[in-house]
DNA sequence: TTTTTCTTTTAGAAATTATTGAAACTTTGA
DNA sequence: TCAAAGTTTCAATAATTTCTAAAAGAAAAA
């Protein structure tokens, strides 16, 4: 309980709903998959709220349903590998934060300010440096990728010291 | 305008209040430092508003004060590299967000946990491998510092590929 | 077909978070 | 010491986001 309270505080930190979070740390913890009125009751939710909450998750890629053979309601079990986890999460995060500071990026380039010249510059300057910047983040999402292989790991915190 | 307000935008989504990132857009977007008074004016935000989020701007590193010679009113800068930018937003969440969840680790790993054998199995690897998982976060914030030194992230790229 | 079980949708309630506006406070210089 | 200029605080309000509860919708079983 304790563990899904904080994983839920942390998660409005991040602009994640809290009981978005909850639920993804209850099945984080749990191995096999739960069912709705498992997950309402473990968390003390409504069953809206759940459904909800759940679909969201299986958007970002972190959760996925499951059938039970002779069952006839719908399980949903978290992708439990952690490096899986951190990578889904920041690619919708970049989709989100990223994806419309490049549009305007594109936008401003073909923009024609007026203003001191000084002002303009600095301006454009900046645009490029963000562009810039982005580039270089994209390149970061590659390495995260590879990260999740732990024997590149070793070699990558080599190349570090 | 619009680089402002995407900025906002984009600062609603990380859990940053709007008016802050706002701020923040405008100050990047000047080289000179801004008084409290033109803010409030570009913006159209209230004075106590502006106040605040000054004061927080200036926690996370941002910005800083600035006074200029005969002026008594304080200027507001910003810091305008963008990899110091994003090294500061780095740190700023990582203690936000990183260090509660390590908290939580070092607790759950002392604590004995009931219940059934395999239950309890599944979730110390998880409390182990998020442990493990955030250790490689922190030297991966070290490759972020190193990488504002654009001679690295050159050969960094070399060595992705 | 009808009933039962389960899932999805939604309007409004509740909770949370951000913002204002005005007063209190502080500093400076006359 | 006083007035003026500037800064900070905070209770009240507004805006936004999240959650609930109830009803509608779908699919399977009887």
């Amino acid at each position: 309980m304790e563990f899904i309270q904080t994983w839920g505080a942390v998660g409005t930190a991040w602009g994640i709903p809290r009981s978005m979070a909850q639920i993804h740390a209850l099945l984080l913890a749990n191995k096999e998959g739960l069912d709705t009125e498992t997950v309402m009751k473990e968390i003390k939710l409504s069953r809206g709220n759940v459904n909800i909450n759940l679909r969201e998750l299986i958007n970002w890629g972190l959760i996925s349903k499951q059938n039970k053979l002779g069952e006839r309601k719908e399980f949903f079990k978290a992708e439990h590998d952690v490096w899986s986890v951190a990578k889904k999460i920041i690619q919708e995060r970049k989709k989100r934060e990223f994806v419309p500071i490049q549009n305007l990026l594109i936008e401003l380039k073909n923009t024609k300010f007026e203003g001191p010249k000084e002002d303009v510059a600095h301006f454009k300057v900046l645009i490029k440096d963000l562009d810039t910047f982005l580039g270089q983040m994209d390149q970061l999402s590659d390495l995260l990728v590879k990260m999740s292989d732990n024997r590149f790991f070793g070699q990558f915190i080599k190349f570090l010291k």
